[in-house]
RNA sequence: GCUGGUGUGGCGCAGUGGUAGCGCAAUUGAUUCGUAAUCAAUAGGCCAGGGGUUCAAAUCCCCUCACCAGCUCCA
């Protein structure tokens, strides 16, 4: 006998061998159908899982949390299976479930076509009416390898090859598709409800742009229809948030194709961008922070001593002035390092901090470009902070904070990562490891959470990055805090200490919007073009009924700039409804309609955006309003 | 950079070998009207660019460019 505790705390007990499927069963006849998998011992293992021992078992059904993922693994060796029915001879690379759905990556002499999406969808809706059951076979390496060798499946030979010695290998047969595979699976392919492909895409086999690329297949899967329906909804919804579309209509910004990647801003975006750079620059006064201006090409011999030169080079524009060599700054911190060296400097001094808003060019890879949020020129609200090493941890936590309250008050989400050593680097690993830490010990006592990303660092430092999301939930490093104790070596910084000798200081690099164009993108689709009234390109737009409000409307027009708001007139013959339809469309914040009677009792008819008609309203309340919000920032 | 897809007036789209179209926007005229689209007229395109096939190309083929999705890479 077995002893089994469930997860209600009950037990039960059960001849050896029984299986999840029986339990659930035995425990009520609903949980046996909606059953999908098994957790033992906090172990996810199939229904078909028999048990040997006294175990804690937990029965996965579609509302547990690990459901959807086994759910759509299982749909993803499914359209592994419709593929080799379809396109024999296609051999298999990986099929996992990923946050929104899976995918499969495939080496077919055909080349996929959209079209083919369908034809695929449709046999894995084949393949799930066939109800076949997934049958999981542990086997030895030597069976592993002989099985899939035979069937010439080259990738599944390399990943069990490298599979570690003490591994358990497991296959997964459903139909006539045999899939290397730890599982779980839902028991049969009759269990998936609501597929669908949802595109096509070449990935490197392993991510490694040295290996073949491999056609991917996505499509996600939903317990039900409805779900999958609302899903796709979202999707199209999220895509009207895209500050592409938005930034056309918006007229905010756009890019052309006689400078792909150098994108063009608009008078409305510039307003914008006004906005946020003085927020910055107030902020930052606020925090200690002085600011410079450096030149955006320089002298290559200052790129070589920055290691720029070596490290850097493929993304680098040059030019030649008269007959010598000049790069266009990728990165502010060279022009910097010049500004510190340019006067000497006391311990008593630092920590100085010195901010810049920095034009830098980089040469991106053509396919990487994408609206705002990846351009190869943009501006970084850089700075750099030169100082003692005992000041190291409280400057990083000054800047975590400082980056917290950026963000806060947009209302962003954001996740934070710690990028270490990558392989092209400077330094030894003794100075990454001393940076390297110096960033978790502030990251642990700021208690904040964050993810490890090997290799990712700056070539010059290890980094602390800031993540935020757009409007598809694909996320752009935002803030960023880059520790380097190896600029001010090469560049001979120094400060003179207590003891009058000179000493080397050490620097932070950091940015809080990270680049302007990627966070105007980010604040683009986070408001969904609605953006604050504090930020808003135009934040009142004023509209007359009829032509007989004009005179009023423009007295209006000179008390409302008067007290610092943007503020447009309508003045057009047109209907109230039409030039109301027109300012939503602009989502502007607020709209005053202006008629007779406003004009007679010199009041104003208030609509405002997302409260919608807010009736009659004096002049001077309605301003005291909103500049309150402007100077509040309100959301 | 790689894989696949797309490229038609300012914007959104139709048009798959035989004189380039629709809606919105624009311009002009009429209408002076109270909370998301008044009516009418007019104008606007070397069909991304280049080369080719054909009696004939937006449409078929080749090259280039840009954009979209993903991979790779990074703020």
């Amino acid at each position: 006998m077995v002893k089994v505790q469930l997860q209600d705390g009950t037990s039960r007990e059960y001849n050896q061998g029984v299986t999840v499927q029986e339990i659930a069963q035995d425990i009520s006849r609903g949980l046996a159908k909606k059953a999908l998998a098994g957790k033992v011992d906090g172990k996810l293992v199939d229904l078909s899982h028999a048990l040997q021992g006294d175990v804690q078992l937990e029965i996965i059904t579609p509302e547990s949390p690990e459901a959807l993922n086994i759910y759509r693994h299982s749909t993803a060796h499914v359209l592994a299976e419709a593929v080799q029915r379809l396109f024999p001879g296609t051999r298999f690379g990986i099929g996992p479930a990923i946050a929104e759905g899976y995918y499969y990556d495939f080496d077919s002499s055909h080349t996929f076509t959209p079209e083919d999406l369908d034809k695929i969808q449709a046999e894995m809706e084949k393949i799930v009416k066939e109800d076949k059951p997934f049958v999981r076979r542990e086997v030895s390496r030597e069976e592993a390898l002989q099985v899939f060798g035979d069937r010439g499946e080259v990738y599944k030979v390399e990943l069990i090859n490298e599979l570690p010695e003490d591994a358990v290998i497991s296959c997964y047969q459903q139909g006539d598709f045999l899939d290397l595979c730890t599982g779980p699976h839902v028991p049969a392919t009759g269990k998936l409800k609501a597929i669908k492909l949802m595109s096509l895409a070449g990935a490197y086999w392993r991510g490694s742009e040295k290996n073949k690329m491999l056609q991917r297949v996505y499509g996600t899967a939903f317990f039900d229809k409805a779900e999958l329906e609302q899903y796709l909804f979202r999707l199209e919804e999220a895509k009207r948030r895209d500050h592409r579309k938005l930034g056309a209509e918006l007229e905010l910004f756009a890019i052309m194709d006689e400078g792909p990647g150098f994108p063009f801003f608009f008078p409305k975006g510039m307003i914008l961008r006004n906005e946020l750079e003085s927020f910055w620059r107030s902020e930052h006064r606020k925090a200690g922070y002085q600011e410079i201006k450096t030149p955006i090409i320089l002298n290559r011999t200052l790129w070589e001593q920055s290691g720029h030169w070596q490290h850097y080079k493929e993304n680098m524009y040059f030019t030649r002035i008269d007959d010598e060599d000049f790069a266009v700054k990728p990165m502010n911190c060279p022009g910097g390092m010049l500004v510190y060296r340019a006067s000497l400097h006391s311990y008593r001094d630092l920590p100085l901090r010195m901010g810049e808003l920095g034009l830098v060019h980089r040469h991106e890879l053509s396919g990487a470009l994408h609206g705002l949020m990846r351009v190869r020129c943009f501006t970084q609200d850089d700075a750099h902070i030169f100082m003692l090493p005992g000041q190291i941890k409280d400057e990083i936590i000054g800047v975590i904070n400082l980056i917290d309250k950026f963000y806060s008050i947009f209302g962003f989400e954001y996740h934070v990562e710690l990028s270490t050593k990558p392989e092209k680097a400077m330094g030894s690993d003794e100075i990454w490891e001393m940076a390297t830490n110096a960033l978790r010990e502030a990251l642990e006592a700021k208690g904040m959470p964050y993810k490890v990303n090997e290799g990712d660092g700056a070539f010059y430092g290890p980094k602390i990055d800031f993540h935020l999301k757009d409007c598809l939930g694909r996320t752009w490093q935002c803030g960023t805090i880059q520790l380097d104790f190896l600029m001010p070596e090469k560049f001979d910084l120094t400060y003179v200490g207590e003891d009058g000798q000179k000493h080397r200081p050490v620097m932070i690099h950091r940015v809080i919007f990270g680049s302007i164009e990627r966070f105007i993108g980010i604040l683009t689709e986070h408001f969904a073009g609605a953006f604050p009234v504090w930020l808003a390109p135009v934040q009142v737009k004023l509209l007359t009924v009829t032509d007989r409000a004009i005179s009023y409307g423009k007295e209006l027009r000179n008390r409302l700039e008067e007290a610092g708001i943007r503020v447009e007139l309508d003045s057009r013959n047109e209907k109230i409804g039409y030039k109301i339809r027109e300012a939503q469309v602009q989502k502007i914040p607020y709209m005053l309609v202006l008629g007779d009677k406003e004009a007679d009792n010199k009041t104003v008819a208030v609509r405002k955006r997302g409260a919608g008609d807010l009736g009659a309203m004096g002049v001077t309340e309605l301003i005291s309003q909103v500049v309150k919000e402007i100077q509040d920032k309100a959301q």
